[in-house]
DNA sequence: TATTGTTATACTCTATAACTATA
DNA sequence: TATAGTTATAGAGTATAACAATA
């Protein structure tokens, strides 16, 4: 673990494309790892879900994608029982999306596999290096919520 | 930054899934970032060729696609001038790929591209959160390598 | 007979444009 | 007239199956 600063233009260069690299990869062989579960951007919809229901539309706009494709998304969720559709009562031009028991429980089964695998290599991590990730998790998180 | 022990199945279930999330909204944003650029499975190829020449057939084997998708992928490079097909002398079945000049640049400007973002986040933080990227950033890579 | 690369064809996910029904 | 959702259609990228050329 180095102690001394990390400043100059070089070595911040070099550590912001190990890290880039090394997020990549990790994000790349988690999914690898638990590939056969829900689908990325089904997955990410049923996440949303989470916090509560929600109209296509607004789905859409937040997941950055159109219209028909969220149509069609949520149309195989709602196949699979994940989520259901209801009309809403106040405006009839609106439909409600929201997560079913089932897509609650796939939610949960889908996060299980994809935590496994970086589970697992952490506990072969000695303790040294795990409190080197835990001090580094919290700035990850920040970077990545910028 | 934890000076305590990170060793319950609870504390290691957490870190776990809050690195996981971090590395992949971190390589998200990245790709965000960088859009408009090569896309993914074509950089992918062009990275590939730069331990060096080699044929659709081995290309598609450790990108793990199909040989009709791969010439498809090369097709495309070479339409953009960034690979060139030859002949091979030895074998009259198989076709040799290998990077022109103008491959090597697009490389070069889409790797920049992709360390741009990072590069910012980090001259962000302060010198203690620089040192602690800088410790997990070995063991991180380390993890994706398993 | 096996292997390399290609073509033909189809499936999935994505998009834009046009349509409907409500507001 | 504007908005929510759907349908129609097309464009990437992927796959498998069938083919030609070569080993």
């Amino acid at each position: 673990m180095p102690q001394t600063a990390v400043a100059t233009e070089r070595e911040v260069g070099a550590l912001s494309e190990d890290l880039r690299l090394a997020c990549m990869r990790i994000s790349r062989r988690v999914r690898f790892e638990s590939a056969g579960e829900i689908a990325p951007h089904q997955f990410s919809v049923l996440a949303r879900l989470e916090r509560g229901p929600a109209s296509p539309r607004a789905l859409a706009d937040v997941e950055k994608v159109s219209a028909p494709s969220m149509t069609r998304t949520v149309g195989c969720l709602a196949d699979q029982g994940l989520v259901a559709r209801h009309d809403d009562p106040d405006d009839g031009r609106r439909i409600i999306v929201e997560l079913t028991d089932e897509g609650r429980a796939a939610l949960r089964r889908t996060r299980q596999g994809r935590n496994r695998w970086m589970h697992e290599r952490i506990l072969e991590l000695g303790e040294q290096d795990r409190r080197a990730l835990a001090a580094a998790s919290e700035v990850l998180a920040r970077i990545a919520a910028r």
